[in-house]
DNA sequence: CATTCTAGTCAGGGCTGTTGCCTAGATAGG
DNA sequence: CCTATCTAGGCAACAGCCCTGACTAGAATG
């Protein structure tokens, strides 16, 4: 008997997925929907009423459906919960209110002065949590979280690695948020987020991040691979090949092209944007041993570069890439839209749903 | 109502899982084993006989049990079928049939010459299977092969790639085993059946393989990666610092020491042995390379090393590992028994178990 | 030989879902 | 305005799966 509610649970996750997908439905579509007969769609509506998931909207069919009677639309109660999505970057911190239909129902940005005084960003977070839940009147089911550095898998802090630019600053995301969120705080870095966003494309790629840090995200079997401590593809310290041949860090390449900010360990991008063939070449070499260090690892089905300076250098990656043994097409990341917010939105809705749909 | 049916499905399957586990069972032992009701354990075992999987075994429970009636042992059919384990390695070629329980039934071994003659693989593989499939009686449900070869994860080929070692020679597995095999013939390469025999160390590990060969496997959340086309951990071409500091790849690290077998790409194990401390500190600093490159990408929580001469230098690892800025431990593998061919046996095993469980 | 103990079966019942039929309630058309 | 039509929803009957509790079968113990 106690696997008999199991097919019952199934039937009440079924309507709850059918609702979030189409916002409101009748007892008789909900049936078609799901292909489930008309009964057990009432009985499930019921349940799900009674336990506040569901609520009749009042709304009915509109006439002009047909002759028939009219039927009662159900949706989803209007306080089901919410999702919270933040991005911590340097510019900022962006905080979202995100409904169960993916809707963004509140967004609320904060600036960060560069280089970030110690506990702005903390501030930065709490302000536009905060302004993003107020008078939310719904409960704040989970947060994901996006920091552009890398973050401890088990802890969800940020840490700082030697050589790498700590862009945001020390932060525990999960201390800060976990009094607003009633569940799970989850904390990534921005590229392995972009590249869930991107993770359509297909199912084994590699996202290449160069800009003022380097990273890399890592797509096997379809899904974001965060390592041990979560610190897949964080490459600074990757021995490629530098200027004269020498086997060096990938991050010292760019010390050694006068390519690193001298206040900081960032990569000083308007210079390499700018600089002359020679110095593209040898970053393109560099980054050539990145790809191939890649290929040998991960053996993506295709490689994207994006960050403020990879696309425009992917000529010269090409071209270190084509002549090595196994070649992987380069392309350059579409730039269109935000991709990291775009990753962490995907995540918070489909954790949402999960959520939902699991406590049966 | 179609829906009913499942949980009966699962009913059986537990009933047949654990049968297999335990071999054979009454009625009433199954009953409290799974956790059902009597009853419904003898309906499960009266479906699962009428299709073929249950058979009584003719056994009663011994008097000295105690005294209450006999129990009807019952026991999965005879004939539910066997799983086909093969590995092809440059010293030839072992098959085993292995039964449902996970035994080894029959054993076939089949040498090849060095260096290959070309079908002789080929030869050796259809006789190895052969024999050890001949008077089985029972049908081969799936086969899962062991090549010491990158693997194409698409075709199960063996690939040549550029500078390796082509140690088995050009062999297409599935072709010569489907005729033998009435399911799934897998093959991967050895190190990522190894990677997969030691798999209970933890989630997140990385088994570089340093023999004739170079490879390695890893393995992420629990599972080996192949990657996009299999190839993951073919590292001969991953950049590392070669003798005087300059950017190689890692095979010609060997080439440059004169450690290759002249007449083939293979690594000439002997003389690495036996060479001087210099020219080990110069492969510990190429190996040590591998190791950043594995960090930066894998982010494993331990790395396991391995092969014909890698163990032997571990120390020489370590001491450039150690260097690094993030350090992982490392260790040599147990050299215990044979971490393929017990990769190679599990995963037969698990998935025997599967595909008698399944078409339920 | 009676007692004791356990394997297996049977009857009854609960829960889930389905089919088929009916009712409610609205539109469309003459 | 009234009737035919059409659809949402409810009701009753039924089937499948499992469970509980009681019963039978069959052997060892003393």
């Amino acid at each position: 008997m106690p696997s008999q509610e199991l097919i019952r649970s199934l039937t009440d996750e079924h309507v709850l997925r059918a609702l979030m997908q189409h916002r409101r439905l009748t007892r008789a579509e909900l049936a078609t929907e799901i292909g489930i007969s008309k009964p057990t769609a009432g009985e499930s509506v019921r349940r799900l009423a009674e336990r506040g998931l569901v609520t009749d909207t009042g709304e009915r069919t509109p006439g002009g459906r047909g002759r028939g009677r009219v039927g009662s639309y159900y949706a989803l109660a209007p306080d089901v919960g919410v999702a919270l999505a933040v991005v911590i970057a340097p510019e900022g911190v962006v905080a979202e209110r995100l409904d169960i239909y993916g809707n963004t129902v509140a967004h609320a940005v904060r600036p960060i002065d560069r280089p970030t005084r110690p506990s702005q960003a903390a501030e930065a977070l709490q302000a536009a949590a905060g302004e993003v839940l107020a008078a939310c009147g719904q409960p704040v089911r989970l947060a994901v979280v996006s920091a552009a550095d890398p973050v401890d898998r088990a802890t969800g802090r940020l840490v700082q690695l030697p050589d790498s630019p700590f862009l945001v600053g020390d932060l525990d995301p999960v201390a800060i948020l976990a009094p607003h969120v009633a569940g799970t705080v989850v904390v990534d870095n921005d590229v392995n987020w972009a590249a869930r966003a991107e993770s359509g494309t297909g199912d084994d790629f590699c996202y290449l991040f160069l800009g003022e840090g380097l990273g890399c995200a890592i797509v096997s079997d379809g899904e974001v691979r965060r390592g041990h401590t979560g610190l897949v593809g964080e490459i600074a310290h990757l021995l490629t090949a530098g200027p004269g041949g020498r086997a060096i860090p990938f991050i010292e390449v760019f010390t050694e092209l006068s390519l690193r900010r001298p206040d900081s360990t960032a990569i000083n991008v308007e210079r390499l944007l700018t600089s002359d063939a020679g110095t593209r070449a040898a970053v393109g070499e560099a980054v050539g041993g990145v790809v191939a260090a890649v290929i040998a690892l991960a053996d993506p089905q295709e490689i994207v570069v994006g960050g403020a300076w990879g696309p425009a250098l992917v000529d010269d990656i090409r071209a270190q890439t084509a002549r090595m043994p196994r070649s992987v097409p380069v392309r350059a990341a579409d730039l269109t839209g935000e991709p990291v917010l775009s990753g962490v939105r995907a995540e918070a809705l489909s954790r949402l749903r999960s959520v939902i749909t699991a406590n049966s």
